[in-house]
DNA sequence: TGTACATCAGTGAACGCGCGTTCACTGATGTAC
DNA sequence: TGTACATCAGTGAACGCGCGTTCACTGATGTAC
């Protein structure tokens, strides 16, 4: 009962190099294709290795899509950076421009939110509880905003945290089938036209 | 030059139900497993057919699809029906209400959606092209409520189109994963806070 | 009212090919002495 | 500074199985006479 761990594996800066160029090489193509129209012999030919190859630093594909996920999702938390109450909606800003600058990280969070809400899904459980936390820590956030008078008044709560997910996801499924449309302007006017409300046009 | 169209083949009755039970069972599949996922066979047994069976209806699997999406969005535009400029929300309210009641067609449209991204993907044009035309659209019907005071006078009309269809997409995403939200209840806080705007609490 | 016949509806077997995973293996790499 | 050795990194072949599509075929169905 002391140590259930494995004992982690040693392992080699080579074999590191090689591990995540899996993991790059594999993005575009579970974004693309989706987990089940995914195949390791694609991911492994275009990484230059053998299915067996890949196979020896991820033990099965479950397990490689979600070293992809934890990462992709590891990517986004770093690029928005901290929630601040003082400015509610740079937050979501940056969310919003760095799904513009990454769009495949942007194409691989689309199609695994699509393909998670099937409950056999590998990542359903993850997916559905990565949207639960967000949701609950955009509430939060807003609250706090709410009280320094930077969004309106009125505004319920619980509702506003969806819909501020839903308008990233939203904006973010049009992008992506068509990239000339503005996210950001759009982004701007829900923001300025939801959130904050009549008045006080400068946060 | 005079006639270039393919004669339209005879079919019988006993035909024409298994081509609509195909239909009616691959939209799930296609939903869950998404179009590269999903494959005839599973298709063909789940109809009680082979899958050459499946194929005397449709040339292929490319096919097949073209037909479950021709018959979701004939499904969806049937059901909210035509939009009016003197109750612009009831339109788009309907599209809500039938989503939550067609889990299945729901499901269809956010992977397909998210698929199509792809542009080498079988419905990537037609995807793309839907979207154009469901914003223009809303566009147009949102202008005839603003010019009928409907709706605030200072709503960016080409965001506010994008902003609804995001909403909708969105919510149906969260919905999805998790079936305990309540979609209507955000899309109506929607409608209120940023469609209307302050005052005139009565459409 | 009966019959010949064209066509539909669907089967069963096969096509070449790709799937995820396992396994025994070979050379490279780093460490301990 | 050199050497023995444990382990890593990756290969090549094979496993049983599923893929979309083609093809020759058989009975059922409806139509024309």
């Amino acid at each position: 009962m002391s140590s259930n761990a494995p004992p982690p594996r040693r392992t080699y800066p080579k074999g590191r190099a090689t591990r995540q160029a899996i993991v790059d090489t594999a993005i575009p193509v579970f974004a693309r294709m989706g987990y089940h129209g995914t195949s390791l012999r694609d991911i492994a030919a275009r990484a230059g290795l053998t299915t067996a190859g890949v196979l020896h630093h991820f033990a099965s594909k479950e397990q490689l899509l979600d070293e992809v996920l934890a990462q992709r999702e590891q990517r986004m938390l770093a690029a928005r950076g901290q929630a601040d109450a003082e400015r509610p909606f740079d937050h979501e800003r940056r969310s919003v421009a760095h799904h513009q600058e990454e769009r495949e990280l942007a194409a691989l969070a689309t199609m695994l939110s699509a393909e998670a809400a099937d409950p056999e899904h590998p990542a359903h459980a993850s997916v559905a509880e990565r949207y639960r936390a967000d949701v609950r820590s955009t509430r939060r956030t807003l609250e706090r905003a709410q009280r320094a008078g930077h969004v309106r008044a009125d505004l319920d709560l619980d509702a506003a945290a969806r819909l501020v997910r839903s308008v990233s996801d939203g904006l973010r499924t049009q992008w992506l089938l068509d990239p000339t449309i503005d996210m950001t302007a759009a982004f701007e006017e829900f923001v300025r036209g939801y959130l904050r409300g009549p008045g006080r046009h400068h946060i």
